[in-house]
DNA sequence: ACTATGTTGGATTGACGCTCCAAAGCTAGC
DNA sequence: GCTAGCTTTGGAGCGTCAATCCAACATAGT
């Protein structure tokens, strides 16, 4: 009787997901190992190898999850372009609530729910009356400053424990700067610790409506330079 | 005599990045390990530990020296917005050069030369007409902007050996997609292939000068919403 | 010559992802 | 109710990695 009980339970790719996910979401990504995994549903590697791929599998798999939540979540109906804020603005709340969400999606752009991201967005473009050359280009320039800022959200909830704490670090090494040489910067050390980062993704995505809505004024005079 | 032999010329922290950058360029970021570093300047690991702090110390070192040769030797005179649009691009050929930097500019921001990346495109904006307190939302969203691109393309970059093989790959990808759900992305699947990479992020950058020109058309009447 | 300081090379450690296999459950056929 | 074959489980072990540690070596100052 040596040997360790064996589970009763039913041990699935979802309910390993779902671990993984609180791992993740409670001690943060370098937490997530594969032996942390197994500590913590009481099983061994080969169990888990046999409902999932490997660790990026696994990985992508918890942020589609996540994402996809976000996505679908936001689909409410008005004017395209509130629609538009409302799909950025919950992808940022998802992305701050997980942040290594954010860094998986700006690490394997080509899984995860990014298309629905895309197919989202390319539709609120749409009805907003971009035409359909620049379509394409207008979404993908949406969807980069959102993985931007994802990748920047990550990093930041990577580097310290608390948000704030990080930020005034931040503020008080470009306090430290060469005034001579990062003017603005330096200048800027004053105000970065009252900002809102919200309120500064929503002023980014505002900046890039009124671009769309400038570039397509109506009749879409030219698209070339 | 079976000790080996000490070396004679100088290891220096450059001669280290350098070595580095060389491994990132031509096998990619993988590649780069410190056994690798050990073997490639017949060295060990103490000394180069005694030039370096760690592999992360060793990665930002690399990625600052590319990204700022990037900014530095984009800085001509001619009108803001011109000048605006070829520190993007510089910055983009950059990454695009050297994905690993793109990679890191994604996943440590704070480090690096993202402040000369800030600082510079900081002035240009000004220099465009930009009010003070629009300045710090503006640069934000422009820097993020390029910074989702920067760890697009690595992405991308990690993926397959040569950009345009995986760039059919995500087309057949996107070919296969159900057209009910995703019907936008089907469509643009066929597009995909002749579209250059380039362009389209030139064109991002358009988007968003047209959207601060915009907002700020002359006397900047609100800031607020 | 001798010491102090700085530099070098490599053995070693601990953690990780992952492979592999034996044992245990489960189900169908008789 | 027994057995054969398949699925699922647990864990030992492998190879690789970043990082530490220490003894050996070099050079400069006196």
């Amino acid at each position: 009787m040596a040997t360790k009980a064996r589970r009763t339970d039913a041990l699935s790719r979802e309910v390993i997901v779902e671990a993984a996910t609180q791992i993740l979401d409670t001690d943060g990504e370098d937490a997530l190992t594969l032996r942390a995994l197994t500590v913590r549903l009481n099983t061994g590697y080969g169990a888990l190898y046999h409902h999932v791929e490997n660790k990026s599998d696994l990985l992508a798999a918890a942020a589609e999850d996540v994402i996809a939540r976000a996505v679908a979540g936001a689909a409410t109906d008005s004017e395209p372009r509130e629609l538009l804020r409302t799909v950025a603005l919950s992808l940022f709340d998802a992305i701050t609530a997980h942040p290594w969400a954010g860094a998986q999606l700006a690490r394997e752009p080509w899984r995860s729910a990014l298309l629905d991201i895309y197919e989202s967005i390319g539709a609120h473009l749409e009805a907003l009356g971009v035409p359909e050359p620049a379509l394409f280009d207008s979404a993908g320039a949406l969807v980069n400053y959102i993985l931007g800022v994802a990748g920047q959200n990550a990093a930041t909830a990577r580097a310290g424990a608390h948000r704030t704490a990080s930020l005034a670090a931040v503020a008080a090494q470009w306090e430290r700067l060469d005034p001579a040489r990062y003017p603005r910067l330096h200048k800027a050390a004053a105000q970065l610790p009252e900002h809102d980062d919200r309120e500064q993704f929503l002023a980014g995505v505002d900046l890039f409506l009124a671009g769309v809505e400038a570039v397509h004024r109506r009749g879409a005079s030219d698209r070339s330079s």
